[in-house]
DNA sequence: TTGTAAGCGTTATCAG
DNA sequence: CTGATAACGCTTACAA
């Protein structure tokens, strides 16, 4: 790896004039078990200590078949929501003594295909997965090789264990305050019908309607892909149906609001925009926009966590069971 | 690493019907150097894929003395600059052949310290880093151990290569274009004073204006860390000192920016906003905003190349030079 | 209480 | 053209 010259536990072991059996007990914490005597104990981390002793990761995980390495599959970074998971996972992997790969899959299959395929070359320990198709063969092929989690988008009618978000709940919530207030249109923006996160947030807008003995307009049910023009593109789609706004919007992810937050902007500078505008995700940009946006906030913290945690006990040989983690509202729009 | 069975070459090496020596020349694309005989060549290959075989990336790095990992280490993902940073390199160093270990450093010097520690014991082959302080001796430690490049940051005074934005470039068109306008108060918003973001966009700030024989009032320049609090804070600062608002503002970073933003909307809800907004990296969502927002914007996936293009020369034992790489200025008010 | 030796899966050197 | 064999650095039975 460099011309620095590294230290063996060999080299450990004769400074310290032991062997590299005993060497190698101390040095992992074995001292008491066998029974090592407290003088040679000292003198043998002393050794390292002073040295910087590190073992060979490589060794290691040769002989223990563990590479102390766990992935994570997103789709992009530049989403904040998985930017936040990858961060919060990525300290949780450091102190639980893992380090973490993170890789992009583009939202396209093939690329996570790909993605994972090096993961698993990598050997790492256990994966943990934004899933970008709801191909549950592939996912669950996978799964049969190593300890596998789901985050943020579950694989709908598979076990596959999971980790996501109370979206439907919150959106239920989110929705159902809204129409507290008197209002009796919203316009619903979503990604990929196949996807779970579509599937959940749908279900709680449609729930807040029937809760009230109401139905959402079919017509204002729009669905793509959960890219900015898209956003842009079912905002320009229902403008051009209703002659003009909705007395409400919901997007299902920042950045189909960011495209329709574009549409607003060019199109009147916001002059005519509706009162109400509903998203999933939160961005602190949203606090100085013209128009106060609520959102739905998911725990990434809490998300990373829990995956984490499912990891490890499926490496420990455990059962686990999906989680569902809470989310919150962000209510900018106090009218709650 | 799980109950499932991995092929190792001997097995693959078995059923061709050859030794594990032809095998491994065979895979690892030697055939033609040792002369393999085409029939064997075929026969070893067509194995391995039909058992779909994957070495042991351990074993292999074990013997190589080569990981086949890089780190990456920035502040924070949740920054769009860093994630986008993060996300091309990844793309890029798994194109290359090697997976990416992305750490955060939260901008704090313990964390990481400890974060590249953790890289250095998993051997990384090399390290790119967008460094938290100006700890030259620190940083060239680490130089000697392993290939190393700074990004995004460099430290002042210090030989380490670096490769970053022409941010002095285009922060003097971006302020030298207001000031064509006929601007004569525009007040700067930035970071620790001892970062080189800080130390160049500055600069850029300062150059504009001696170059029309003026210089910047040094009571609207205020300097704090690059959190969003320090950005509302200066900005209430400033208004408090003036009575009103400065003509214009410029924040060196985008969340900075956000605490600009952030006081303007409490304040009076961008009533007597400065016309000219200006800030360092940009966001989507500024597309949005109640007053067009011109920025200088990053080109991440430049920097990325760059980064690794250094890095890669550096394991192949070459010199390499830093690299300023060329940003550019994306005006949502069109007065240039 | 400590040491010896056998592997983990590769690659590389050397003989055939 | 192909096959033994010896490392790489570490862990862990098994001996002493």
């Amino acid at each position: 790896m460099t011309n620095y010259q590294r230290l063996t536990i060999v080299d450990i072991a004769k400074l310290a004039g032991v062997s590299k059996t005993t060497a190698s007990m101390v040095l992992n914490g074995r001292a008491a078990q066998y029974r090592i005597a407290a003088s040679t104990v000292a003198r043998v981390q002393q050794v390292a200590a002073e040295h910087h002793f590190q073992p060979s990761a490589s060794a290691r995980s040769l002989r223990s078949r563990r590479s102390g390495t766990l992935g994570l599959v997103v789709p992009e970074l530049s989403n904040l929501a998985h930017a936040l998971l990858a961060q919060s996972l990525e300290a949780l992997c450091r102190d639980a003594g893992f380090q973490l790969f993170v890789v992009c899959s583009n939202d396209q299959t093939d690329t996570e295909i790909k993605a994972v395929e090096q993961l698993l070359a990598r050997q790492v320990d256990g994966l943990m997965l934004v899933p970008c198709s709801n191909n549950a063969k592939l996912y669950t092929k996978w799964s049969k090789r190593l300890p596998l989690v789901l985050v943020d988008r579950r694989v709908i009618d598979s076990p596959l264990p999971f980790v996501v978000s109370n979206a439907t709940e919150q959106v239920f919530t989110l929705i159902a305050q809204t129409l507290a207030q008197g209002v009796t249109e919203i316009a619903y923006f979503g990604g990929q019908m196949d996807l779970s996160p579509s599937v959940d947030r749908l279900a709680g807008f449609q729930r807040a309607w029937q809760e009230r003995g109401l139905t959402a307009k079919p017509q204002l049910i729009f669905h793509r892909d959960y890219h900015q023009q898209s956003g842009y593109a079912m905002m320009a789609e229902c403008f051009t149906q209703l002659g003009r706004y909705p007395e409400a919007v919901f997007a299902a992810s920042i950045s189909l609001l960011e495209g329709v937050l574009a549409f607003m902007n060019e199109h009147d500078q916001f002059k005519t925009a509706p009162q109400y505008l509903l998203s999933f995700d939160d961005h602190r940009l949203l606090d100085c926009m013209p128009r106060p946006i609520n959102t739905v906030v998911q725990d990434s913290a809490q998300l990373a966590a829990q995956s984490l945690a499912r990891i490890i006990a499926l490496l420990a040989g455990e059962a686990i069971e999906s989680a569902w983690v809470p989310a919150h509202i962000n209510w900018r729009d106090s009218y709650c």
